[in-house]
This record gives structure tokens, C-alpha cells and sequence, in this order.
DNA sequence: CAGCTTACCTGCCGGC
DNA sequence: TGCCGGCAGGTAAGCT
């Protein structure tokens, strides 16, 4: 399951290994990644052929390529899609779904591939999309992104009566933040994931903006060395979960900083965990304002 | 229109 | 052994 750091890592692996690199071919194995393209398998391909990549950019979990006529490659990893690079001769991985055959700077013959289990993710060509796709523009940028509004983001969670964790969840509010690392920065923060939005603190919207920043950071920091290597190859088992994490995935276990154990509890069809010392249920709002 | 639910998808795992 | 339900979860679409 790529979290942001994941999806990161991907980028800067694509940016450097197939920026320059003209599509010779495109092979749709499966028509589901691609469900998103109103041309389908045969039109998504033909709008790629001879078509030359000029970089790779990132929107939250979106990657798109920008091409030499100004449309773009827009994709999404979902919960298990892979972009590798690899030998041409490489034998085709058991769930790989498309493959573009490149043509380009660096010697050797590669393939670019979306290799994807569970089909969550896909690909689309986005016309016009190469400085940014019009699917996306909803989507709001993300903790690291140096460009991120903190001050925006803050009064506009501050104004919602949805409950924090789901907040953190909305792709318009904040993008990248997924189960595991919302779960994290709220642990971090001492906060239940149910506080609505509105009941915070601006001490405490920032704060949390703050740790959820930091839990993506540090992930980043601990991804980005261990694959930085000739060919993109991230599989989403980050090593960092094991490590750092101190909510998620630990029903029952004692909480790193008081002790009780862990609680979770069903949330938006997964899990929610938290310290039920650490993050008090919120009281209900009373009936009268 | 904010808020909330459901659908999408496959593999793994525990229970019987 | 093999079947089956539950679970994992990012996002969009479709409800209220």
C-alpha cells in the first residue's frame, strides 16, 4: 500500500530514468487499469505511440508524465500498483498490466511497466495535462509540498464538523495522508479521530498539520535512500512501518507513551487505532449551542 | 452542498 | 482439504 514517501520515491525513480525516452510501443493487458481513458485500451495506446516523456510530476498520490504534445500520462498506484523499469527482456511480472516499450537516452532497451495486483490504480492519458491534468485539480497538495497553504489549511479544517480523521482523509483539504499516517499524526497529537474539526484548537490544527508532516518526512527520508537504484522498483513494503509506527496496527500492545493498550475500532469500511488515555473520546456537542 | 456511505478489486488468513 | 467470510484501503460516485 504506497503511502505519499512511496509514491514520492516513484517519481523521482521515474524522473530519472525515463525523462527523454520516447514510447516505441504500448501493450494493454488489461483493460480495467486503463477504465479511466473514454478511448480505451486501442485509444490509450494510440495516443501514446511516438509520443516522447519529458518528466515526472506528483499531485498527492497522482503521477502524470508530461509528453512533447501537452498531454500528460496520468496514473495512480491505488493499494498495490507498482511503475518499474526494466530490461525489455525481463520476464512479465504475474500481475503486469501495461507495458511501454521505451525508446531512448540511456543504452540498453527498457520497458516501462504498471504492474498492479488489486486494480485500485490505473492509467489515463489527461490531455492538455502536462503542467497539470484537469482530472486533478481538485486534488490539494500535500504536507511537503513547499507550496502547501498551512494557514488555509488550518481555518478551513477548523471550519468542518466532520470529524478530524476523516478531514484528514479529503483529498480538497489535504492530499496524501492515508489511514496509517492519519492514525499516526493523530496518536502524535494526542487527538481522537472522531474531535470534529470544528472543537480544535488552532494550537491543535496546527500541531497535528505539524506531526503529520513530520510522520511523512521521516518516511520519506528512511524510503528515499533504499531505493535509489538503477531501476524504480518500490513494492509499497516499506521498512518504515515496523520501525516508527505507534497506533497503527498495534491493537492491544501498550502505547509508547503511557502504557494502555491500543484500541481499534471499525472506521469508513477499515480500521481506526488509538490510545483511548492518550486520545480521549470526544464528549458529544451538546444539543444547544 | 457538506456529510456520509458504498463500490471497486484480489489475495491472504482464520474458522469450520 | 477446501470453501467462505472478513479484512486490507484510496478514491470517486452516489446517496441524504
Amino acid at each position: 500500500m504506497p503511502e505519499l514517501p512511496e509514491v514520492e520515491v516513484v517519481r523521482a525513480g521515474l524522473e530519472r530514468h525515463v525523462t527523454g525516452s520516447t514510447i516505441a510501443l504500448v501493450e494493454v493487458l488489461h483493460d480495467r487499469p486503463v477504465r479511466r481513458h473514454p478511448g480505451g485500451a486501442s485509444g490509450f495506446a494510440a495516443a501514446l505511440t511516438g509520443r516522447r516523456i519529458e518528466g515526472a510530476r506528483r499531485r498527492g498520490k497522482y503521477l502524470w508524465l508530461p509528453l512533447d504534445n501537452g498531454d500528460a500520462i496520468l496514473g495512480h498506484l491505488g493499494m498495490s500498483g507498482q511503475l518499474l523499469v526494466q530490461p525489455v527482456d525481463t520476464p512479465a511480472e504475474r500481475h503486469l498490466r501495461v507495458r511501454f516499450a521505451l525508446a531512448g537516452t540511456e543504452p540498453g532497451r527498457r520497458d516501462l511497466r504498471f504492474v498492479d495486483q488489486r486494480m485500485f490504480g490505473g492509467l489515463s492519458v489527461s490531455e492538455g495535462g502536462a503542467e497539470l491534468p484537469p482530472e486533478i485539480v481538485h486534488i490539494a497538495r500535500d504536507p511537503l509540498d513547499p507550496e502547501f497553504d498551512d494557514d488555509a489549511f488550518v481555518a478551513r479544517l477548523r471550519k468542518r464538523t466532520s470529524g478530524v480523521k476523516r478531514l484528514l482523509l479529503d483529498q480538497t483539504l489535504v492530499s496524501g495522508v492515508g489511514n496509517i499516517y492519519a492514525d499516526e499524526a493523530l496518536w502524535r497529537t494526542g487527538l481522537h479521530g472522531e474531535r470534529p474539526g470544528d472543537r480544535l484548537t488552532r494550537a491543535q490544527a496546527v500541531a497535528l498539520l505539524g506531526n503529520a508532516r513530520t510522520v511523512m518526512g521521516e518516511a520519506l527520508a528512511q524510503g528515499g535512500t533504499s531505493f535509489d537504484a538503477l531501476y524504480v522498483n518500490v513494492n509499497g513494503e516499506s521498512g518504515y512501518f515496523d520501525r516508527s509506527l505507534h497506533a497503527y496496527g498495534r491493537e492491544n500492545e501498550p502505547c509508547d507513551r503511557c502504557g494502555t493498550p491500543i484500541r481499534r475500532v471499525a472506521f469508513m469500511n477499515r480500521s481506526s487505532y488509538f490510545c483511548p488515555r492518550c486520545q480521549p473520546v470526544p464528549r458529544r456537542r451538546s444539543a444547544r449551542v
